[in-house]
DNA sequence: AAGTCCCACAACCGCGAGAGA
DNA sequence: ATCTCTCGCGGTTGTGGGACT
């Protein structure tokens, strides 16, 4: 047995909100609230809209003071501080933007903010300033978050430490990245053809800037760029091949085996 | 100019958590 | 303790528009 539908599939509108519902939507909302229930309110405006529908699109369009596109380069750093500390976390990450909807977050991260990230990673030497690298400032809001974070007024102080190891006993807060060591050895050393040759990452001497040892990220206080490109890294393993792929054969300047330590 | 591809964004879907009966 | 209902979240898909060929 499946679970029971939230509404009448066959009597709801999908698809784009035309202005007639946002504003029958809008309008109810701003003089009664949304009473609670969602999946009531519809019914009671007249739209043929689910609940959640209805929720979603007040939640992510109609609410005031919403932001929309335009993030700015300290939000940019923000967002990768936060997933790195806490993954894809985008309610809690978009708690600490105001204006800012975690499917706007989600959305500019899957599309923007991971592709900027993974071209700096593969670019040698030219993300070194916080105007081309969102990481190199994002390591200092890190390491720094951590403070802040476990303030109990802050709403931060329900998220775990950001110096939390990887690897370990207890629960893992980076969904998918057990499994890492072995995706990326796959991918290293099955394709050590496209690897070879690699002598630096993003500039530094990654053999000696990497804390990776075993897979595991070491949990100390320290926040190289060596340490958080190895916490991202992971999350777009996927998209590294193609993206490798694509780059000229001179820019190939890292090495993988030196980075992620010896197998 | 037309067709195709790619990207960004809006919206949907399914699941887990929590509250209340 | 269990069931039902709703909310909230994160992943995924659909679509429109601009870029490219």
């Amino acid at each position: 047995m499946g679970r029971a539908p939230c509404c009448d599939k066959a009597n709801v509108k999908k698809g784009p909100w035309s202005p007639e519902e946002d504003t029958k939507l809008k309008a109810y909302i701003e003089q009664n609230g949304t009473g609670g229930n969602w999946i009531a309110l519809p019914q009671k405006i007249g739209l043929k809209r689910c609940g959640k529908s209805c929720r979603l699109r007040w939640l992510n369009y109609l609410r005031p003071n919403i932001k929309h596109g335009g993030f700015s380069e300290e939000e940019d750093n923000i967002i990768c501080s936060l997933y790195i500390s806490i993954g894809s976390r985008w309610s809690i990450i978009a708690a600490q933007l105001p204006g800012r909807t975690d499917n706007d977050i989600k959305n500019y991260w899957n599309t923007r903010l991971k592709k900027k990230l993974l071209q700096c990673l593969l670019l040698d030497g030219s993300c070194n300033s916080t105007q081309d690298h969102p990481y190199s400032s994002s390591v200092n809001i890190l390491s720094s978050s951590g403070a802040s974070m476990n303030s109990t007024d802050s709403p931060c102080s329900q998220l775990p430490n950001p110096n939390y190891a990887v690897s370990g006993a207890g629960p893992s807060i980076y969904h998918g990245l057990e499994e890492f060591p072995v995706e990326l050895h796959e991918l290293v050393y099955g394709n050590q053809q496209q690897f070879g040759g690699l002598k630096s990452f993003n500039g530094m001497d990654m053999a000696n800037g990497g804390y990776v040892t075993n897979g595991a990220i070491s949990s100390g206080e320290s926040t190289t760029w060596g340490n958080v490109s190895s916490l991202v890294y992971p999350q777009l393993v996927s998209e590294l091949e193609t993206c490798l792929q694509s780059l000229p054969q001179d820019h190939s300047s890292f090495e993988v085996s030196s980075y992620f330590g010896p197998q």
